[in-house]
DNA sequence: GTTCCTTTTGCTCATACTGAGCATTTCTGA
DNA sequence: TCAGAAATGCTCAGTATGAGCAAAAGGAAC
């Protein structure tokens, strides 16, 4: 294909964590702070060398081929090594392998595939050590939380971008398709919105040129907005294309909670309904009906009360419940399934 | 780690895909065939060289590291080079690692990383070429397929080992560990049958030595049966882990078509109800409630009429529709939500 | 202690969706 | 012309869902 000059292009593979918790109410994602230009494989790293700005990067570490059976054998052993943290539940997300997502194969740099893991820990779990720290998840996809109503984020700012955007199609057809995608990953046209098409309106922002990542791309700076306004609006960069990969996580998470129960891997063993229910929101991003959450999971079979109480609710005592494992006998995709959004 | 001999360890990253197509009513997957002991990477190959039995395998190409933009553009052209076929839908399924999937490893060869694809092609595509061909899936999962009741296999020859494989538990907690395996995979004790778990289940007859592949792992031959009664029980081997792949690729499958309109990739422009119905049915491996499928796409506003009519039907002739590509603006996830199964 | 506020919990009710089956229509072939 | 086959239309009970009212059970202020 294209002539690359240099030695014989390779491949290099690394392992990638998205780290999930729950804490204060707000999803948040373990990440380090790596300086622009760092190689992307090679362990968690922190402030060390480098000399541009620190952006913030999910965990990669190395791949190696002599190592554990399994590829999230490794993924486990490595996290616990440099951080400590002992992950619960695991699934593989995804393989990132787009040409130039680490810059330095432009100088003739290996290509470089990620195997992206997401992983659920309980908010017990310390942030221990290192230059790791937990960042709320919506600090970098402000549109995707709707607890608090629709965000002005998408009617001030999002919607007349994708507005412009359609209108600067090359012809009827472009047009229309584009202004599809735009109904279906915003909801624009009235219709419904989707909270697993994370990665799907991420991807569309950038095409967009509205999020910072868009201008590492040597664009030109899209229709009067600066990178700095960009983040601002849209929420700051990170490293390579770690918050497509983030944004693919939380896509899947949202598309998890409905039909297995791994919102139980993120609260502590025994909670009250009020609890799991904020959790639940924290994750689609909505709020929903208390009465219809409580039946939902009750009737369902999902929880049972441990015959506890939390009296300190500022109100009536709450009652403790846990997960009733039994359920994934009875039911073939036992999650909860939310019940309609408040409001 | 384990210390190996021989060459600095290396890592190989292939591309591999899954392609399904529909053919007489039955979900059919590309093959090719391969001789055993063949190296995982490299090309779909036919039936040059090697001397051990053939088997059936998976189309397999290289990653050229400076080659396509993505990895699915390199997969799209390198299906297309080498046998013809024009991919519709695409997805990444998963990527596969283990050690020692390629055997050739213990003797000091590469990790072989697989980033393996689901794709689905029209049923008119043609087979053309090489040695590859159309395999009916259920042929490598005959446990799947309940069209026609709940297939004797399960009864007659898996539920037995299953309960052999219980009862031979080390202590009270691993029995009741595996007891619940064995219920949630293969609804022993009464559970419903999830026709997602495919992967799941493919893993644990893999586990019981009841799958033809298991014998390859140096272990002895489970209690008095040989690899060819295996076989010709629960379906033949494949090489490498591609049946695995295959079980994972079955599983997305059925999960997909529940909530996003794939299924009108494997069917022509415009069908009869009933071909709809059976292409779900011959995925989903259960056969559904005739008029309730109906009402499901119909009031669901998944398909319109065309107008058209199917006259040898052998009874009233058919309405002919088509896709109705409108209801992705107007339903968050259209998909054939399966209706009751029929018996 | 009484009152107000807050939160949990219980319950109702209309509507939509699902599983199941009966009945009618419209063709082909004997 | 009639029997058979398949498509299509329709009903009906049971269940699930969206929405909201109301009672119960605590704490805090007075």
């Amino acid at each position: 294909m294209s002539a690359m000059p240099g030695p014989a292009p390779s491949i290099v593979v690394g392992l990638n964590a998205v780290i999930i918790a729950l804490t204060e109410g707000q999803p948040r994602v373990l990440t380090v702070s790596l300086p622009e230009g760092a190689p992307i494989e090679g362990g968690l790293r922190g402030r060390e060398g480098g000399g541009g700005r620190l952006l913030d990067a999910l965990p990669t570490g190395p791949l190696d081929p002599a190592g554990d059976r399994t590829l999230e054998l490794a993924l486990r052993r490595w996290v616990r090594t440099t951080t400590g943290l002992e992950l619960g539940y695991v699934e593989q997300l995804y393989t990132f392998g787009d040409r130039f997502r680490d810059p330095r194969e432009q100088g003739g740099g290996p290509r470089v595939m990620s195997v992206a893991y997401l992983a659920l820990v309980g908010e017990s779990q310390p942030t221990q050590g290192l230059a790791a720290r937990w960042r709320s998840v919506y600090r970098f996809f402000p549109w995707e939380d709707w607890r608090g109503g629709r965000p002005r984020l998408i009617d001030e700012h999002i919607a007349p971008a994708l507005g412009r955007w359609i209108e600067a199609a090359v012809n009827p057809a472009a047009r229309h398709h584009r202004r599809v995608r735009a109904a279906v990953g915003f909801a624009t046209a009235g219709g419904p919105w989707d909270g697993e098409r994370v990665l799907e309106r991420y991807e569309l922002l950038f095409e967009l040129g509205q999020v910072a990542e868009a201008a590492r791309e040597a664009a030109p700076a899209p229709a009067g907005v600066g990178q700095g306004a960009l983040a601002a609006a849209t929420g700051p960069e990170m490293a390579f294309d770690h918050r497509r990969i983030l944004a693919a996580a939380l896509g899947r998470i949202r598309a998890k909670i409905r039909y297995r129960p791994v919102i139980f891997e993120l609260v502590p063993e025994e909670f009250t309904l009020l609890r799991l229910q904020q959790a639940v929101e924290a994750l689609a991003g909505v709020e929903l009906h208390k009465q219809n959450f409580r039946r939902l999971v009750g009737q369902g079979g999902l929880v049972e009360a441990t015959g506890g109480l939390e009296p300190r609710t500022g109100g009536r005592p709450a009652a403790l419940f846990r997960f009733r494992r039994e359920v994934l006998l009875e039911r073939p995709a036992p999650g909860v399934g939310l019940p309609a959004s408040r409001r």
